[in-house]
RNA sequence: GGACAGGUGGCCGAGUGGUUGAAGGCACCGGUCUCGAAAACCGGCGUACCGGCAACGGUACCGUGAGUUCGAAUCUCACCCUGUCCGCCA
């Protein structure tokens, strides 16, 4: 969440903010709002802490009287009054403190000045890399993988429904392939600590990064037990630290995993739904850093680099996209699409999001750092992006290497895990 | 799932209704000593919020949430988590 104190002192700050992501006719009233509940707030905290501190000294009053044997009869009743107003007054509070605090989680982040104004038609192509094959000049991936067997969509419907996929032989294989690969890459070259973690998780740590409270009816939750399964592993990664004070000198901390992922997709019903563009269940192998606000831009290029490197080594045509402040996601800053070109399908298709989160995420997930020993702790900077996210990676890979004889042959550093040079 | 034990500051640990934000120790920071270091000694050392230019003052926080009371780390209730044993299952 954006910081309380933003709206006492750089409310102009948060509107221009809302204004840039397009959505000021949304939010400015929310924030007139919170300007209002913010006087009366802390006015009413002055009005409690003031009777506490009365009721207080009455309280070691009374304790003196009765040791020395003296009565305390009516300042034990005067006390009493007091504790009946701070009720009042608390109740009074928790409303007006409720509600600030529910606006709050509904603030969009604050994108950085550099991300352009508007919607998603202003998103800038920053760079390009490799040579996309013509559209429409191979075979889309799904009926590549049904012809060589990789995929069962059918009965992947049948024991659960439509965006659960059954991945078979050779389309198993590379799967793990890939997991194997993108690991390898992540912490033996870019330093990555590999994690594995809950795929199912509380609330409050959907809470800590942002998928809670406005996203809920986007996760599938657990039905006798107050879990959420995870849309990502940023979550868990990142929770990792939630109410911590970490050390200085660690950061920035690099962490990697491989997970599924499990997203309702309520909403996009109808839309990129062939074949694996838009699934419900998904591996990912996630990267996450930690780091503190003035090393935080160039994190941001390093974790997007080590994504883009990925492609690179699978030699998958891709571009990276700045994005617009407007498609910008709720708790991001600023971030970076990667998107890989699949001839068959004919589009680009996003398989990386790498963002700087700012400490919105470190906020709500109360991630703090003391930056040498003795000073104060500060919130850090969380970045996250994925590295890479498998289906579309497959699709891609299915088309750009797609041979004329519909085999497929294997990018060049996924032989040694995948152990043969085509699928055919 | 059942029984018992327990959750206190960065860590360990004392504390069963009243100057306890919390003894003591460790760690950490500053200093004395030393050529330097160690040891020893002295001092400091939580977080958040409210008010204040500041110095500083106030409030809250002892797993979480309610409650009793003039007053709760201490009493009551619910929940969560950890440990041990039993049961069940992989």
């Amino acid at each position: 969440m954006i910081d309380g104190r933003m709206v006492r002192e750089q409310a102009d700050l948060l509107r221009e903010g809302v204004r840039r992501r397009g959505s000021l006719d949304k939010f400015g009233s929310l924030i007139d709002r919170a300007e209002q509940l913010d006087r009366e707030r802390r006015a009413t905290i002055q009005k409690v802490e003031e009777r506490k501190a009365a009721r207080n000294t009455a309280s070691q009053e009374v304790a003196r009287k009765k040791k020395a044997g003296e009565n305390a009869d009516e300042l034990m009743a005067s006390a009493r009054e007091l504790g009946a107003d701070i009720a009042r007054l608390e109740t009074e509070l928790a409303a007006s403190q409720g509600e600030f605090d529910s606006i709050l989680y509904e603030l969009p982040n604050v994108t950085l000045s550099e991300v352009p104004e508007g919607d998603a038609s202003h998103n800038t192509v920053v760079s390009t890399w490799g040579e996309p094959r013509a559209a429409g000049s191979v075979k889309p991936h799904w009926e590549v993988a049904e012809a060589l067997g990789l995929l069962d969509l059918p009965r992947g419907a049948k024991i659960s429904g439509s965006g659960f996929i059954v991945y078979r032989n050779r389309g198993a294989h590379l799967q793990r392939a890939l997991m194997n690969f993108l690991l390898d890459l992540h912490t033996r070259e870019f330093g990555y600590e590999e994690t594995q973690v809950p795929l199912f998780v509380n609330r409050d740590s959907m809470t800590g990064t942002g998928q809670l409270p406005k996203f809920e009816e986007d996760m599938y939750a657990l039905r006798d037990d107050a879990f959420f399964a995870i849309p990502t592993s940023e979550v868990p990664v990142t929770n990792l630290f939630r109410d911590e004070i970490l050390d200085g000198a660690t950061l920035p901390i690099a962490l990697t995993a491989f997970s599924q992922c499990f997203r309702r997709e309520a909403g996009a019903a109808g839309k990129d739904t062939r074949g694996l563009l838009r699934l419900h269940q998904f591996e990912k192998v996630e990267l996450v850093r930690f780091t503190t606000p003035e090393d935080s831009p160039a994190q941001l290029e390093l974790l997007t680099s080590h994504a883009e490197q990925a492609l690179v080594r699978l030699g998958l045509p891709h571009r990276r996209l700045l994005l617009a402040a407007g498609d910008t996601g709720f708790s991001n800053a600023k971030t970076f699409d990667l998107e890989v070109f699949a001839p068959g399908v004919g589009t680009w298709l996003e398989v990386s999001s790498c963002s700087s989160y700012t400490d919105f995420q470190a906020r709500r997930a109360n991630i703090r750092y003391r930056p040498a020993p003795g000073e104060k702790p500060r919130h850090v900077h969380t970045l996250n992006g994925s590295g890479l996210g498998f289906p579309r990676v497959v699709a891609s890979i299915l088309e750009h290497y797609q041979n004329a004889d519909s085999s497929v042959t294997v990018p060049e550093v996924l032989r040694p895990y995948f152990g043969a040079d085509v699928i055919r």
